[in-house]
DNA sequence: GTCTATATATGGATAGAC
DNA sequence: GTCTATCCATATATAGAC
């Protein structure tokens, strides 16, 4: 799949060497595809860029992923398999409850800092209704995990009555992924409306934090207070 | 503007009809104009699409709003000032301070809810990192009303001893509309993968405003409680 | 497996008639 | 002020050579 190297392998040939060129290449074709498709669009996203960053031709990407359609997928998936792996690198720690939670919180917010490419590529597969991501098997069935980890420290936490009984699970993601969320996707225009800039991490991860905890605590918390 | 009526009528001469009709005409073509941007984007909405629908041709797009560009910012500042707007309404209203921002969390859920269109601008304008937004005067000039709102409710807790005295009130804004528009601008993705409705406003409502008064309190609601 | 070349389509912007 | 017609640029998808 890389520059130029005529190549005969099959697939019952292929020597460690090859796979391992065959995955870089991959690799570096769904990074700069990812890209492209982050900053343009999916249909905005030029084939000929991608093809032309990733050192291939166009006609490459039809012969590996079928089109436009196919690479975009594969970009999806890879976008969120990486989010969940690096989240569950989280739940391996030992931690009470509540600073589990705030961990948690702050992988969050950090995470939508710091890749600012899979935050657009979730607004744009939203502004297609997830026709694409409804349809990949491989994202909607390893969400598990994510789920579960936040479902463990909440049940952690009201286990040791700390946390209220009566909070959902889902809705717990729900808020934590929104306030870390929304700080990155919207930043432009909450930015320029109110003249904040959302990649100024520490408060936001404060007061983030802060409203999480006092979500879910049986009585009002003390670590968020600023006095 | 409006079709095929041959009128010479100069700016001096407009009559009341000629007005109505222009603004008429004005606002059809901004209707129009939003929901194909909305749903393609800035660079993906066929000006043609938008002048058949509004009844015109894409000459005259270029003639009144000079182009994509022009059109694109009339849409956005159109949308903005109709949220505000909208927001406004609850000013007037009579309340304490909790159902003050009990109603304001309400009304910033169902108004995402119910105006996809708006969510969408918004979104795609962010990936647009608000290079639009930043050159309309119009819309970064016309916010105050709205955040001023929502620190009049703050203070008013605050002089009753109710709401902390330590939130700082765009972090509080910033809590209402990232918890109210995510939950409507990834209603897609969110759905596929947890299997929710976004749309079933009545369990967000509660969830989001037991969120937000748990915030600002300063000794736990039991309002929000489900047992 | 990879490239070059091409057939084909689409739509933006504008000139000019009325 | 509004329409029709046209120029022009851009990109997709694929056929065919190596």
């Amino acid at each position: 799949m890389p520059n130029k190297k005529a190549r005969t392998a099959t697939v019952a040939g292929e020597t460690a060497a090859n796979v391992r060129d065959a995955e870089a290449a991959r690799a570096t074709l769904l990074a700069v595809a990812a890209q492209e498709f982050a900053t343009r669009g999916f249909a905005g996203a030029r084939l000929e860029v991608i093809a032309a960053e990733a050192g291939i031709t166009r006609a490459m990407i039809y012969y590996y992923f079928g089109g436009r359609e196919g690479l975009y997928v594969a970009v999806l998936e890879d976008a969120y398999r990486a989010i969940w792996k690096a989240e569950q690198a989280l739940a391996t720690q030992a931690l009470g409850p509540q600073e589990a939670l705030r961990k948690l919180v702050e992988f969050r917010v950090n995470y939508y800092i710091d890749n600012p490419t899979f935050v657009s590529l979730v607004s744009i597969e939203n502004q297609h209704k997830a026709r694409h991501l409804k349809r990949s098997r491989s994202v909607t069935s390893s969400a598990a995990p994510s789920l579960a980890h936040t479902a463990s420290i909440l049940a952690q936490g009201q286990a040791l009555g700390v946390f209220r009984k009566d909070i959902d699970v889902v809705d717990l993601y729900q808020v934590i992924v929104s306030l870390g969320f929304f700080n990155a996707s919207n930043r432009y225009t909450f930015g320029a409306i109110f003249g904040r800039n959302a990649l100024d991490a520490a408060p936001v991860r404060r007061f983030v934090s802060d409203v999480v905890l006092r979500y879910v605590a049986v009585t009002p918390t003390t670590k968020g207070k600023k006095t």
